[in-house]
DNA sequence: ACTATATAGTTTCATTTGAAACTAATTTTC
DNA sequence: GAAAATTAGTTTCAAATGAAACTATATAGT
């Protein structure tokens, strides 16, 4: 039988009031959520929206750092610049002071989804925070920065 | 070049300040990080740790259930589970009225691990909000609770 | 200069994941 | 009460993922 009330705090753990799992629900929802309306119209992915949303800002990225900023893996950043590249959203440019690396950039065609996908990436992220007061969307941001510096620094064990 | 700052709302998006992606990132790292701990020492996968966390809770619960609960595939929860009952960490029991499902339940063994993992989570979850104040935390929750609701409204048209 | 080591990025391989097909049991409909 | 539709759970298959090996280039150390 489901644990009585009122003592729980001991030794089962209350899910729906567990961060981490609460967390995690409301992220792959989010996440999912938004994936599918960039999918369905644009034939894209996650990580592929990544990196096109991190070349969007900062224009000129290796593919090493687009990894770094988004925090994706470098086999994961690879294969959605592959992808991108094949579509020509994105080019190349040698990096003629080291080989090793390339000059990444969104094409003509890849600003133009850039600038197609992010007004509705906006408008899906403004009404889901329709309802939150401004001081409450502040505070969001605040704590959401709070712990991730946290968090960061508690998995430092690597 | 970087987009001039001040007049940048309209064009590019500002992944840092974008709220699908700051909370993605931190869930992520959250369970991650958490996944480490009790992965390295017992040995299970995420998706188990959630059968197990959820059964820990509730006792007695059929796969389906566990799945809706936790919002698991109901393949992940049909591996999972397979997995843990390998491992004799969990039991079946028929329904002997509904011969299609199972009901299921931790072992006693499965009891021990979820009793050694139990605290482990919660004091991870704790040092993860150590630094937010009670009002902060109480906030963080409500606003989970906000968005997670808009969310599943926005995401309806499956 | 030449070997050592390190780094950027790709490819290969094993694992994880979810969608779709499937099996077995139950419920509905006529 | 038999055929049709549903449901719980598993299996199969294809796609996504990450770890490790690999290629090509660059940097150190001697």
């Amino acid at each position: 039988m489901t644990p009585a009330s009122g003592e729980t705090a001991s030794t089962t753990l209350e899910l729906e009031g567990f961060l981490p799992y609460r967390l995690n629900l409301l992220a792959t929802e989010v996440s999912q959520t938004l994936a599918r309306v960039y999918g369905k119209q644009f034939g894209i992915s996650i990580p592929e929206w990544r990196v096109l949303a991190t070349l969007g800002q900062f224009d000129v990225m290796t593919a090493r750092d687009i990894g770094i900023h988004s925090r994706m893996h470098k086999t994961t950043v690879s294969r959605a610049v592959a992808a991108l590249e094949k579509r020509q959203l994105i080019a190349r440019r040698a990096n003629r002071s080291d080989m090793r690396e390339a000059f990444l950039a969104l094409s003509e065609a890849g600003q133009a989804v850039y600038r197609d996908i992010v007004p509705m990436a906006k408008s899906f992220s403004e009404s889901l925070c329709l309802g939150l007061s401004p001081e409450e969307r502040e505070t969001l941001d605040r704590l959401i920065a709070r712990l991730s510096e946290r968090v960061s620094h508690l998995g430092a064990g690597d």
